[in-house]
DNA sequence: ATGAAAGCGCTAACAG
DNA sequence: CTGTTAGCGCTTTCAT
């Protein structure tokens, strides 16, 4: 095989064969009516150049990409992981891709993030979280394409969403704490302001702690989200130093929540007897530590599989349905029992 | 703002600012000698109009991408994000973008993916690993771009390697653990033939336990790569049911090794006194468990690092370094003293 | 079942 | 500092 100067192109490929360059192109494709051999012909020759179909070519003739973009907070967090594992498995039964960009939890790093995926004309984009810069929003606005804001209930949803309220998911943790008997509950997350849906599980744990009637100042602020199991660990010291009589501890996530456990590990605090603790997302370190540990299970999967199908009813002109309300799970373990 | 019927091009705004497209296309690159009035108008006219750049028909007419490909086993995982954040804030310094695809630990999956990435002709393209399929390998050479494998020593390198011997990682692990006194150490790994990492290891278990006059034949097979917490909690309960008398573990990894811990926990075995256990990858959990974890830090950024500082040298034409070896390094814990 | 012509939106190359 | 011309590789559209 020569290395020629010029990567082969369809026309190169025509030529070989004898045919035009749209046949080959038509070949490419499996609905078309082409003749058995003139396929095979095509493909083998496309074979021995080497050819590499140009999707950017493509797409700008056809005005169409097979492409969805998708914002997450991380690359390296199991519950986003699964929305995108969900999302990524709906969308290749129709050959579509994902194109994956991450915010690192910042709101302008998410409105830079935007612009560039648009920039690649996706057929749709999904964001993680209602809350965006106002260029962010307006960006989505103009991009004419469906816009689908996930893990979360946007006060003022830019199109569609597939979600839930983080609020109201602690306000049931905090229902179970209180019925198993702990009143002097604290809650461990992240410095305000950054991450929003951290933000929201702080605030629905204040308003379900007012609603029962219960103190509910025993914050503790651990540092920029997300927050690290090290910064669990020491906001649990911070909170044994501080507020020693707290009988219960809700944490913003599980890897938090496996932090401040490990830190009543080193100083021989029994989980639960003298404090229980609530992590938040169901991630495998609480179904395997020592002891379990209770969570809400926020069905991360759940969550992309139906952004993806809402896309594809979207694409397919199926009734809009607009929003997919996800029922988070509270899953009760041994750490608050 | 009214919704024309077309999305805007740079000939809509040409018309409007009264200027040649080429001037247009001119203003949007930093480097061109355009007036900075003119500039401004057509600045302001894009804004107005909701213009976004569509990089396809600048790709097209270039030949020139403005991203890098790259594959890694799976999107949660601590180690690879560690890598694709560092190549990425390398790439980010020249405005280059990553395409990012995950192979889910498959060789037919990744040649799926390489298919797919090189369509759209980015200017380089990083693999995980040093094996692959044939026809993978073949798409990669005939790609006529940068090829760079990562987190291996490629037998036969396709072209560059940023990487290390996952062996000779384990046999510093293996040589510590002999110093300490552990004669009788297992491995805790995944089924053979799928993670060629996790394989490369365990051969490198076995290498350095022969090279110590030692039995190399305990050796626990969990499951599917990679291997869960769970997983290396089920693997441990085998071994302590299997091989009573062992006196060390070393697991594929520190997910693995973190579920084998709780596995003792659960029994009451006392680690390390009764049971060593090490680890592989410095994750945080690994350094925050009780006890903390023995474990080879592989240095994860630094790969990222150096494969991006690799592909902007290639691309400027900088002397080609061919590859980039990477030093493990040995963390000792609380888990194996 | 196949072909010819045209053009998607942008920018290289050359002019001035 | 700005404009003109042409064309990247593919696919739409209309023919046959």
């Amino acid at each position: 095989m020569k290395d020629r100067n010029k990567t082969p192109t369809m026309a190169d490929i025509a030529r070989i064969t004898g045919v035009s360059p749209m046949t080959v192109s038509r070949a490419f494709k499996s609905d078309s009516r082409i003749s058995a051999e003139t396929r095979e012909a095509i493909l083998k020759a496309a074979e021995d150049l080497g050819y590499v179909f140009d999707s950017a070519a493509s797409s700008l003739r056809s005005q169409k990409t097979d492409f969805v973009a998708v914002t997450i907070p991380s690359i390296n967090n199991a519950n986003f992981a699964d929305t995108v594992g969900g999302l990524s498995e709906v969308l290749a039964s129709r050959g579509m891709q994902i194109l994956l960009g991450y915010t690192n939890y910042d709101m302008q790093e998410e409105e830079r993030l935007i612009e560039q995926l648009l920039r690649r004309k996706p057929q749709a984009i999904v964001v993680t979280g209602g809350k965006h810069t106002p260029r962010a929003r307006k960006l989505l606005e103009n991009a004419h394409i469906p816009v689908i804001e996930t893990w979360d209930v946007p006060a003022e949803p830019i199109g569609h969403y597939v979600g839930f309220s983080n609020a109201l998911a602690v306000r049931e943790m905090v229902d179970h704490f209180v019925e198993v008997g702990y009143r002097k509950i604290a809650f461990i997350g992240g410095d305000a302001g950054r991450d929003t849906r951290g933000s929201d599980r702080r605030h629905g744990f204040i308003e379900a702690m007012k609603a029962h009637g219960l103190d509910a100042s025993r914050l503790i602020a651990a540092g920029t989200p997300p927050i690290s199991m090290r910064e669990g660990a020491n906001a649990m010291a911070r909170l044994l130093h501080d507020l020693p009589d707290t009988e219960a501890v809700i944490c913003v996530s599980d890897l938090s929540a496996f932090g401040a456990l490990t830190e009543c590990q080193r100083r021989g605090i029994a989980v639960p007897q003298r404090i229980a603790i609530g992590g938040f997302g169901d991630y495998e370190i609480g179904g395997i530590s020592v002891p379990t540990l209770t969570t809400i299970n926020a069905r991360a999967r759940e969550i992309g599989i139906s952004t993806g199908v809402m896309i594809l009813d979207i694409v397919d002109g199926v009734e809009d349905i607009g929003h997919v309300g996800i029922e988070p799970q509270l899953i009760v373990r041994q750490s608050s029992l």
